[in-house]
DNA sequence: ACTGTCGGGACGCCCCGTTCAT
DNA sequence: ATGAACGGGGCGTCCCGACAGT
């Protein structure tokens, strides 16, 4: 088993060298060459885990879901905030996270399907939003589809252009000026005043997590989940 | 003379042939011999025109430089939504326009100043919408920079996402979405109730255009621009 | 008249120029664009006073045959000798001339006939030693061609060998050392001790043809070409 | 192992085939596309060996540093004798010798350092006229530097002007004549009729380099040397 | 099972000599 | 004599196999 070992190390060590470098050049201009050079690794290995270029853009893509599930709270509503801050963190500081977002945007990446990587997103987002509004957390006009995809369709863009302005350091502050600019025609007034949408309320949020309360309530999350 | 004739419509064909390759593949994906092959051109007549595919690519950003000047509104606000809309069925109709945008967009573009393109746009946004806090169009909380920064990168965004689904089909009704959601956070109730936001705003706007009766108010417009 | 004065100021302007480019680049490395612009003169004139880059590098290549005559001296060698160093000092200022040789020499000038330039340079070595020879004023073995043949060779290289070390600013001394190495081997002692082989021997001679004294000779010297 | 062997002979065979399309056609016009016909390689052998044709052109200029090493001999002005004729010899049966001098003198190679070449050619000369001067095989007036500059430069017009006209077929025969015009300038009366300058002379001792004598006096010649 | 070396070839960009209408 | 267009290659990149070791 401590081959498997290796293979998995070497495996991750390739996907960690490949995400740097799509994100860095975008899918097109990354080129095998310099994925091998940066994971220290050589052709026969990297052909041995992944059979294509395309295929390893594929795993880039797929290593990220297991999104993190983080605590509930007292609103769905603020349950999509926190998966939104705590995306923006984790793409400032995961390369992988930031390529796999990368990768999505990235009209060069031929042949690759980017579709179900937004489609994901977007149903993630409309379920919350539909649970939201079964509990009346939300205005009654709004259209939970529709606002699933132009909250994700937003997102994408104010994170591309924080990466132009500032290589994302900003992300997470623009991130909450996006929603603090959306929440007050999607959720009534009560809920609106009980949001927090600071900042730094990303960090906080990892930090627990990081402290293994988590186990506790990842189950519970997911026994909830259906309410 | 004549002879320029033809070189002024082989540039232009060059350049709508490489639009259309550009943002069909993306800049590193789009090759030269692709833009030949549609432009219906020789390497030659390429290679006189644009010394390479870099200064190729930014023919086609600086192409579309002159934004149709839009009929001045009774808000600001209203000129703002205008621009936004009338940007969005452009994006749909001209090819060169969806080519500027997504250059502008694109990762891959190296050696392309994509920055000042949207320093251009925010900072146009960022002036009408001070014009508007001024006149009192705005809730005093307003940032004007930092939504204006806000309105540029949704708008991309959104139009990103429009692009992956469906060919900017539906990209004027997701436009208007965006500015109906954003609007009541930004803009005072009573200016609020009063905007237009509808989907055929744009190609009525653009109709008039047509009509000619733009030099009357192309001029009135820059007079007053110093009320 | 006027057309044809400045139909031949452009052939010249052309040459010129092809003669500076052709020097530094090489036969393959110099383009005609490069050309063009150092002649600010437009693709047309040249295709029109040449047809192809090859006729252009043959146009050089002709240019500079009217090998100035010179004075006749008391003995053959001498007149050799002079040759030589006149060449020498031609290399050094006028363009044609290097231009030519460098063409000569240079291997990658395809479907250049470079071999007639070297048999004209030969002979004419191997009819003054031959006349020479006839006057008894070299050693009994000398083979008039095998010594002909070596003296091109030898200078053709010293040559390349001072443009490579500097520019070919010592040329003159180098040809110099060049013949005061040779000449104990090919002319009789007596001979010998009354050649004049100093550097600056050449500008002395160029001096005086400037001085118009050349004509009166010239025709003297064709006169006695025959003797 | 059995792999690298034949990389090995892969980049033996590129450099045997560059080494003579450098040689016919001159750096410049010397075509990837020919070396790979000629060598029956592919370019991601090519490529993979050689990472540009620069490169390639050093390789072949490395190739050959190995000088044999000769017999010593009574007189030091032997051995340059010796040198310059095997060298003659080389010339006409290696390919490689053959492109190393061709791009030592080719001036369209770009990029390609010439001059340290001739450097080692010449210092080479001038050591061992050196070490003749100072065993009083030389003429007193003789200037050790220069005699060895003339002689590179001599040697390599001689061999140019032989390819130029024959292909080197007589190249040792010129090289011959060349010296038996020089050094009766450079030697001394008594050494001079001592030296032996004939044509086949360097085949002679290529011939005895081949019966193995060699390890013995190569030792004894390093043994020697300081003398 | 996994890693490294060597090689294969399709393109990509662009340079450059040349022609054609005017 | 000119501006515009033509098109053949040139060099180099890059994704990928084919095997041989381990």
């Amino acid at each position: 088993v401590a081959r498997q070992d290796r293979a998995v190390r070497t495996r991750r060590t390739i996907l960690e060298a490949a995400a740097a470098v799509f994100d860095e050049r975008g899918y097109n201009s990354a080129t095998i060459g310099e994925i091998l050079t940066r994971a220290q690794v050589t052709k026969g290995a990297l052909y041995f885990h992944f059979s294509s270029k395309e295929e390893l853009a594929m795993g880039v893509f797929e290593e990220q879901l297991p999104d993190s599930p983080l605590p509930p709270q007292d609103t769905r509503i603020q349950e999509l905030i926190d998966s939104g801050l705590v995306l923006a963190r984790r793409l400032r500081t995961e390369a992988l996270v930031r390529a796999s977002v990368g990768l999505a945007l990235d009209q060069g990446a031929t042949g690759l399907d980017r579709i179900p990587a937004f489609r994901m997103w977007i149903d993630q987002n409309a379920r919350t939003l539909a649970a939201a509004k079964s509990r009346g957390e939300l205005l009654p006009l709004v259209d939970v589809d529709e606002t699933a995809e132009l909250v994700v369709g937003a997102y994408s863009g104010v994170q591309l252009l924080s990466q132009l302005r500032c290589q994302r350091q900003d992300l997470e502050h623009r991130v909450a000026v996006l929603y603090n600019h959306l929440l007050p025609s999607i959720v009534v007034p009560a809920v609106l005043a009980r949001l927090d949408v600071s900042t730094n309320r990303a960090e906080r949020l990892l930090g627990l997590l990081e402290e293994e309360l988590v186990p506790a309530w990842a189950e519970a999350g997911t026994a909830q989940k259906g309410d």
